[in-house]
RNA sequence: GCACCCAUCGUCUAGCCCGGUCUAGGACAUCGCCUUUUCACGGCGGUAACCGGGGUUCGAAUCCCCGUGGGUGUACCA
């Protein structure tokens, strides 16, 4: 069999991040059994669904490298992969219940339905459709469709437990009277979430269906409409939910939940997937750190059923993961487009960038994390810290400073822009053997009249990378 | 209310199906130590969990039942 996933969207906001995850799973399937994924957009809701959102989750889906073999952008044989688009169908398959009298039309007004409902409730039975309009007789129906009388089409629920076979959750079973004939196409014509997303799974011959759990109580609808035109169900597959601190489903009062904003903040794509990959499944190897499109297997039988918190401190820390392991050209490239236009940095050649990057990553979770670590290489701010002033008072210190002034003059003399690490070590050994500083004074004290700072990274590889009219003009504040 | 789902460190999880190797492993976070050129990184170490109660069994995190807690659903939203 060949394996056919989807992921279906409703076009009704940016890309979530839920989706997300639940688009990679189905991403990953298809790649891992050699199927084709499947992009589907579910606008049947007009009132909410916009067509710049389905385009700005398609980008985001290509941002996060998610792309789907078929969908409305790169069509395929199963189109349309609109549901506003597959009307025809719809009513193509609603005709056919409706003849072999496993749907009927119903005109129950709303108000109507929702008096029952209050009755039904209130003798603490379950709100379901009494099921009126089940027994009226076709010439009835035909006359109330010529007085123009507006109806809805539902499904009759046959009287019976449902059981299936669930990839994460196990054997699921529905008991009879959870549901009462319900609505599957609407007074307006377009059909309901639950029918559409049966016919359109069907004939687009979808072999698996993976989505988040909030789902789960759908399926008992959607196996009684596979019951209802003799069809095979795929095989289900529903995923823990991703929650807040809360615990809640996670929504947007729960703050950064679009992957637009984290694309906007420089969160990188692969670090996004191997988090959310981590939050539900287990690598086999136990692996914590990956690239998801080098995953050796994917397989639905690593899913945990229990929801998961969403906690952006470790994703923080997996971005900073998978920064560190890009190509230096790559990474001075990113670095360069989060800094301002006239920054030094974007004037220093290309091996000292690629010095600086390389020892500044180990401290970056993010791209703009580099900005205040370059204050080490040109800032001349004056530190306030205690351990600062400190420094700057043993009686050593200027002894420090008036020779690496004149050392500093010297170099600048014969012309030279920075000084090696050799001739830094030189300095430091100079301080150390003819001016007797040792321990805490010699290098809290090289350091304090160097960087006017009492910490920072290690002077021997800073220094090197300081321009020397940077150390000049420190060494004289 | 009713239905369904879930329950291992603060968090993500491994282990559970096929009971013993689990004095429960890893990661994030947190705390401490190491490095007398310090922070960070790294290394080392610490704190920290099988929801409760019954049962089955020689033996249960693992199997069964009952509680409790949490979540989801219950629409002419998806």
């Amino acid at each position: 069999m060949t394996v056919r996933v989807r992921f279906a969207p409703s076009p009704t906001g940016y890309l979530h991040i839920g989706g997300a995850r639940t688009a990679m799973y189905n991403y990953l399937f298809a790649k891992a059994m050699g199927g084709k994924y499947i992009l589907r957009i579910e606008d049947t809701d007009t009132e909410r669904s916009k067509r710049e959102f389905e385009e700005a989750q398609i980008e985001d889906l290509k941002w996060l490298d998610l792309m789907h073999h078929e969908g409305p952008d790169v069509g395929g044989d199963y189109g349309p992969y609109r549901q506003s688009e597959r009307g025809h169908i719809y009513k193509e398959y609603t005709d056919r219940l409706l003849k072999e009298k496993k749907a009927y039309r119903c005109f129950c007004s709303e108000e109507l339905l929702e008096e029952k409902k209050k009755i039904a409730e209130e003798k603490n039975l379950p709100p379901h459709y009494d099921g009126t309009c089940r027994n009226l007789s076709e010439a009835q129906v035909s006359e109330n469709m010529k007085k123009g009388m507006t109806s809805v089409v539902r499904c009759i629920t046959p009287k019976k437990a449902y059981t299936f076979t669930d990839k994460v959750r196990g054997e699921v079973t529905f008991p009879e009277d959870m549901v009462g004939d319900f609505v599957i196409v609407r007074g307006n014509d377009i059909p309901v979430y639950n029918f559409a997303v049966v016919i359109d799974d069907m004939t687009m011959k979808i072999s698996h269906v993976i989505r988040a759990e909030e789902h789960l109580n759908n399926t008992l609808r959607q196996l009684i409409l596979y019951e209802a035109y003799g069809a095979t169900p795929p095989t289900f597959c529903h995923v823990s939910l991703l929650i807040g601190q809360d615990r809640q489903k996670l929504s947007k009062r729960h703050g950064a939940t679009s992957v637009r904003l984290y694309k906007e903040q420089n969160y990188l794509p692969s670090a996004m997937l191997n988090y959310l990959l981590q939050l539900g499944w287990s690598h086999p190897e136990e692996k914590d750190i990956f690239d998801i499109h080098q995953l050796p297997t994917f397989t639905l039988d690593r899913f945990t059923k229990s929801a998961a918190i969403y906690d952006i401190v470790k994703l923080n820390h997996i971005n900073g993961e998978h920064l560190r392991l890009l190509p230096t050209a790559t990474l001075i490239a990113e670095v360069e487009k989060v800094l301002p236009a006239d920054h030094p940095f974007k004037k220093m050649d290309v091996e000292w960038k690629e010095r600086c990057v390389t020892l500044s990553k180990e401290k970056m979770n993010f791209y703009s994390d580099i900005i205040p670590l370059l204050d080490l290489y040109f800032g001349c701010e004056v530190s306030t810290e205690a351990d600062y002033t400190e420094a700057r008072s043993w009686e050593t210190t200027p002894l420090i400073r008036d020779y690496l002034k004149g050392e500093v003059a010297k170099a600048k003399a014969a012309g030279k822009k920075f000084v090696t690490e050799a001739e830094y070590n030189e300095w430091s050994n100079h301080v150390k053997g003819e001016l007797k500083i040792k321990g805490k004074q010699l290098f809290m004290g090289i350091r304090a009249v160097l960087t006017l700072q009492a910490h920072g990274s290690d002077l021997k590889f800073i220094i090197p990378l300081t321009p020397i009219d940077v150390l000049e003009k420190r060494l004289n504040m």
